[in-house]
DNA sequence: CTGTTAGCGCGTTCAG
DNA sequence: CTGAACGCGCTAACAG
């Protein structure tokens, strides 16, 4: 960087020379390996060699450590772009995330970085809010950075993407959705279980007309709790009729809020809504409260993923535990071993736990209440 | 269409060789510059300025426009390795989050990574736990990725890695922390703000003996806090004993619980407690509940940082909502200015707002209270 | 305005 | 086991 007459005159001032900073930045440290070869007193490809823990031992043990102390010594790091241009492996994976802010999704994202970081890879971050064409333009733009992998995490069953990243050839698995036609490993929680547990709890308590606000269908968690709660009545003898069950359209309090009302206005009787996240659970919640309704002592709620807070919301509610960080794990695992391994497509279903606190509780004796009928019936 | 990788040679015909799955993963399209060149029947360099936007005044227009055309046609992606390697620049930004599983952080991370987009940066993330050991690997591995810069969300005040990071010359921002003397630029909220609403809203309810659980001292925001609530309350005319101020150590429910018991063991008597963060709130509240005190009939209590939540929690929390999306979109935008512009350091420090809900009510009336004493003075 | 040339830093053939 | 040479794909510099 040559700076003009610079010499004595220390003008220190706003100098209209402004260097270009951008200019002067370089990747990583400032020592490349043919510095430490130059140190080490071996040829480039030596050192190469002596570095990568693949090829190490095709070096002499002794020359190995001479490089690994010149390395040392000058604080050399690897130039991932270098490497990277060469070996067409960037060691970075993308993760799509619809939302970070959404409470389900960060101790999965800590699950994934903290696995993917013991194996030397880094998490490159995007948020699609489940926009299709948002999807397509960040897939593209990451494998555009030279991914090695994708994690994918959306809840959405008819998902085009899928497709596409296993025609491109980039080793893929989705979390937290159930497994697809596509070659794509996947990690998802035991729905079906979580419901089972939900549905012989609200029997065991003797809850026998139940309402259910059921998650968005086109989502592979709706389909799947919304079955598995199905399944679980039928085979305890209950049913849940046609008035009693509301789709949504997206997992949120508002829609919760939305179904909830619904269930009142249908004029039925129901002493216990099933939703199929925590969310509508907190809209359900909401409702009960405006309308007077007592919750558990008239209607009992459940909600599913036991997200934060939900020991501390007023009632406590009643759900089934998902293992948030434990999925992000395993879905950073399976893409790994994908990674450099043998290529092996898994499907792996997590197990959940029932989570019991106030929001559930016998139903009324019969006659006794009103048994979730609205009390003012009017909108 | 997997092309042979055979070096040299230029044997466009299709391979029979079967190739390793792993090895035929390349990053981005199969479609080079030089393929779009050909296509578009100009020469590379001409395909490169045509395609890069800060070049593309060099090219002319028709020539430009038939480029676009073949590289739409081929879906031709740019190599960003090839690209980094060439110009030192990588377009990723390095974000060190201590966890971000702490709610705190997620909406920032969004924000982070909507601004980061709209420039055309990704987000590669990291998880530090605060650890400075870790910290450390990970700048320096992230360097090596040839990060252009960094986002460091942490709260610690002493921070090596500041005055590291500054002089490796890399643009840096830190979040949620006030300025330091690094030449780094900062976004914080204006915490000092955020108190002295809290003193004046327990003033106006006729509060006196307030106690406080402040945040821990090592941290920006416990200094920035503790500060701005003394201030403020000596502006009040109101000072708060050294029984009554307790230090925690982390920002957590369990140093909540910890320190509102030492407060309640104290044996003086408070009216309300504010503390340094909506966790540490928590906890007090459960020490009050497990006390049969009632929150705020006997004892007001008050947070910050407004986590998702905190209107749903029993009582409903009085706390200073921060805006932790736009933090995290301010941020961002620091770092790209920075990037691609003049280096400017800049100290923003965001407005918040105080949320008055159910933890803070009228001290009660002096003589019927026993004013926060503890019922059990035991252990 | 466009073509030519060179090299970013590394890993990987080949020889020896 | 080590040294030499090459090229991954792109962009910056320099002609023309």
């Amino acid at each position: 960087m040559p700076r003009p007459r610079s010499d004595g005159a220390d003008t220190t001032g706003s100098s209209e020379m402004p260097q270009n900073p951008a200019r002067a930045i370089r990747p990583g440290s400032d020592i490349r390996l043919r510095d430490v070869a130059r140190e080490a007193g071996v040829h480039i490809a030596t050192a190469s060699r002596a570095l990568n823990p693949r090829t190490r031992d095709r070096v002499h043990p002794r020359t190995a450590a001479k490089v690994d102390a010149a390395a040392e010594r000058l604080g050399y790091e690897v130039n991932f772009a270098a490497r990277t241009l060469r070996t067409q492996r960037s060691e970075m994976i993308g993760v799509l995330i619809p939302d970070i802010s959404r409470p389900l999704y960060p101790p999965m994202m800590r699950g994934i970085v903290d696995v993917l970081e013991e194996h030397g890879y880094s998490a490159l971050l995007s948020a699609t809010d489940e926009d299709e064409q948002r999807e397509r333009r960040l897939v593209s733009s990451l494998r555009a950075r030279g991914v090695d992998g994708f994690i994918l995490a959306t809840a959405h069953v008819r998902h085009p993407l899928l497709e596409d990243a296993a025609t491109l050839g980039v080793p893929t698995v989705t979390l937290n959705r159930t497994a697809t036609d596509a070659p794509v490993s996947s990690v998802a929680p035991d729905n079906e279980a979580g419901m089972a547990d939900i549905a012989a709890h609200l029997a065991a308590l003797g809850h026998v007309h139940i309402a259910h606000i059921a998650g968005p269908s086109d989502t592979s968690t709706g389909r799947a709790r919304t079955a598995g709660l199905m399944r679980a009545l039928e085979r305890l003898g209950l049913t849940i009729p046609a008035e009693l069950s509301v789709e949504t359209e997206t997992y949120s309090v508002a829609e919760g809020v939305r179904a909830a009302r619904r269930l009142l206005m249908s004029g039925q009787q129901f002493t216990a809504i099933v939703t199929g996240n925590d969310l509508l659970a907190l809209g359900a919640l909401d409702v009960l409260r405006e309308s007077r309704i007592g919750c558990p002592e008239q209607v009992s709620v459940t909600g599913f993923n036991d997200l934060p807070m939900m020991d501390r919301v007023s009632p406590t509610l009643t759900t089934v535990r998902v293992p948030q960080y434990e999925m992000g794990r395993q879905a950073a695992r399976l893409l790994v071993e994908q990674l450099d391994g043998e290529i092996m497509v898994h499907h792996l279903v997590l197990p959940v736990e029932l989570v019991v606190r106030e929001s559930t509780g016998r139903p009324p004796a019969p006659g006794t209440g009103r048994l979730g009928r609205p009390i003012a019936a009017t909108s």
